[in-house]
DNA sequence: CCGCGCGGACAGAGCGCTCTCCGGGCGGGG
DNA sequence: CCCCGCCCGGAGAGCGCTCTGTCCGCGCGG
């Protein structure tokens, strides 16, 4: 066998037609008369041609090829940028992330390119990795509010869509939710339920969405009679919410409801409450936020607030592909409304 | 400013030298007198030239480029297989191999592209993919032994490497682990720690690591004289987990040790334990395996069999970097070794 | 009956890069 | 002193594809 592959030359001479009818045919394009398109398959089939990305790339201008850049801000040695993907995988928010963009892009046949930017140099072969057009655009979730990646990218006015506003204004669109809204969803439903001793386990504060949770849920209960709610700032991770939830129970033993930033969280203060003799949600209602896996994994299922995670991966990709096209050309944002799914915890 | 990206020709003029010369430096190829290399590296500089990949890959055949492919050997709709990525990316084995193959690739500044392949379609998409040349290989992970995958890659002679030895025998590289000696590994633990009615919570018996390791662990119980052991399969998931044990535990009261296939399943039967009123490790000594991150991510840690993900997917990206440059030509087969780690459920 | 219009195929010019082949200049050995 | 060989830069031929401009032939209207 050839290890050559058949260029379209090779189907051209088989189908006795010339370079540009087989073209067309396989991209679809002008009027082809059925025979002859009929013919050019059958020579595509016989010679198992497959076009090169390369030679249609190099002409066309474009990679059909979008890169997914998880991104924090820090400067890791290259070893650490594993130990960084590794920490990103572990979290289910990432997973569905992933698959909305993925189930956005695979129906158009183009897959993403995953990329870590989690050092300087790291970023700067992502922005040459567009520049050499190796990808045509980039999806950026930061882990991380003042990542430097979206400045580097829209200087260098490279076509991409963040995940969250950026905590400096750059002009690049993004995808975001209503966290306030959903900070006061979370505290209405634990008042309606009659809750009169909330309190809160917080996202980090360093991060926009931990802070919008907690002032929406601070400002509805403030705006209800309750001034001060007890706070614990957690790390949106399990063994945060754990430590954080006995941290609340020892100093305010009285609570009776908890609004966690999220369900990895909330799944920490429903064992601690457990064990620490309370009933969910009979004498602790618990409220998560996100509407994660974790929320259904076990019992009892979380009532969290549901952010529609895939969904606003799929808006960045459709977003990024329309600036990729010049549909759109001015920055934009979407930012999606939260929604309470009641369950079992509260 | 121009919208057009600067070329070899733009570097070529600016510098005052020619096309060949640029390539050469920016190549480091060849000697290339020191005064001349400073003129273009300053031309390059000041046109801010960024190679177009398209054009050297044309020429080089070469994309620089892997697919990592993570595969079933269903047929799902397009928006099953995004639940598909999703279920995948929740399990942090995933990640694991993630965090190795990027390991591996990001200092070579190659960035693999993410495929499912959950369907008929898109194993084909996976196969034309490389044929283009747009990837020059794939490593491929497939949750399901009778993958269909392994054999297309293999007989349209693709390079790829494989996690785990396929179910039937097909002429491409793989990574595997020694799963019977971490089965035994754990069985020898236990034994020696005088458990004297072990029981195990093996993986599901379709996947060939879920069978090695449950023989191992039998074999080697079944030479030491005890030929019965109570066996409840599950799925690797924290739910089996949870469900296998208490099964366990209903027919067996008397259980004084537990192997689980993988850590996630030994989290769940501590906490079917605990609740049980059984104090682990005291009462029933738990062993997991892989040694993922959840093993530590609660108390008791756990003692664990661990699975060296991350140096066996670097090893797959070793093995496959070799095949696609010609280094290694015929397949071949790297197996790990697995090893105890003992710490507080065991 | 001739010409014009149009559908449909073809020829050829690149896209930006790599790499081989050449040629010129310089240094050392005979 | 001359010649040979070596070192280094340049010229040019593609890599496989797209796409514009062109041409051919056929049908129809004047």
């Amino acid at each position: 066998m050839s290890r050559q592959a058949p260029t379209l030359e090779d189907v051209a001479r088989e189908a006795g037609v010339s370079r540009a009818t087989v073209s067309r045919v396989v991209n679809g394009v002008r009027n082809v008369d059925p025979a002859i398109q009929e013919l050019v398959r059958q020579a595509i089939e016989r010679t198992g041609y497959a076009p090169n990305r390369a030679a249609r790339s190099l002409v066309t201008r474009r990679a059909e090829t979008v890169a997914l850049v998880v991104s924090g801000a820090g400067d890791a040695s290259d070893e650490a940028q594993a130990a960084f993907a590794a920490r990103v995988f572990a979290d289910p928010f990432f997973g569905r992330v992933v698959a909305g963009i993925v189930g956005y892009l695979r129906p158009r046949s183009v897959h993403p390119v995953l990329m870590f930017a989690e050092s300087a140099a790291s970023r700067r072969e992502v922005v040459t990795y567009l520049r050499q057009g190796r990808a045509d655009g980039a999806l950026v979730v930061s882990s991380h509010a003042d990542d430097p990646l979206p400045a580097l990218l829209a200087e260098a006015r490279l076509p991409a869509v963040l995940f969250a506003r950026p905590a400096r204004a750059v002009p690049l669109s993004y995808v975001d939710l209503a966290h306030r809204d959903g900070g006061r969803l979370a505290a209405e439903h634990l008042l309606a339920r009659g809750c009169r001793r909330p309190a809160t386990i917080c996202g980090p504060l360093a991060v926009a969405a931990g802070q919008e949770r907690l002032a929406g849920f601070r400002d509805t209960l403030a705006r209800r009679g309750l001034p001060c709610v007890p706070v614990a700032e957690g790390g949106f991770t399990l063994d945060s919410g754990l430590a954080a939830m006995t941290g609340l129970l020892a100093e305010h033993p009285d609570v009776d409801g908890v609004f966690a930033a999220n369900d990895l969280m909330a799944r920490g203060a429903c064992q601690v409450l457990r064990d620490h003799g309370r009933r969910v949600p009979q004498d602790v209602a618990v409220v998560g936020f996100d509407d994660s896996t974790v929320a259904v994994a076990r019992r009892p299922h979380l009532t969290t607030v549901r952010q529609p995670v895939e969904d606003m991966a799929a808006e960045m990709a459709r977003l990024l592909d329309e600036h990729i096209h010049g549909t759109r050309t001015r920055p934009t944002s979407v930012v999606f409304d939260p929604e309470l799914v009641v369950r079992e915890s509260a």
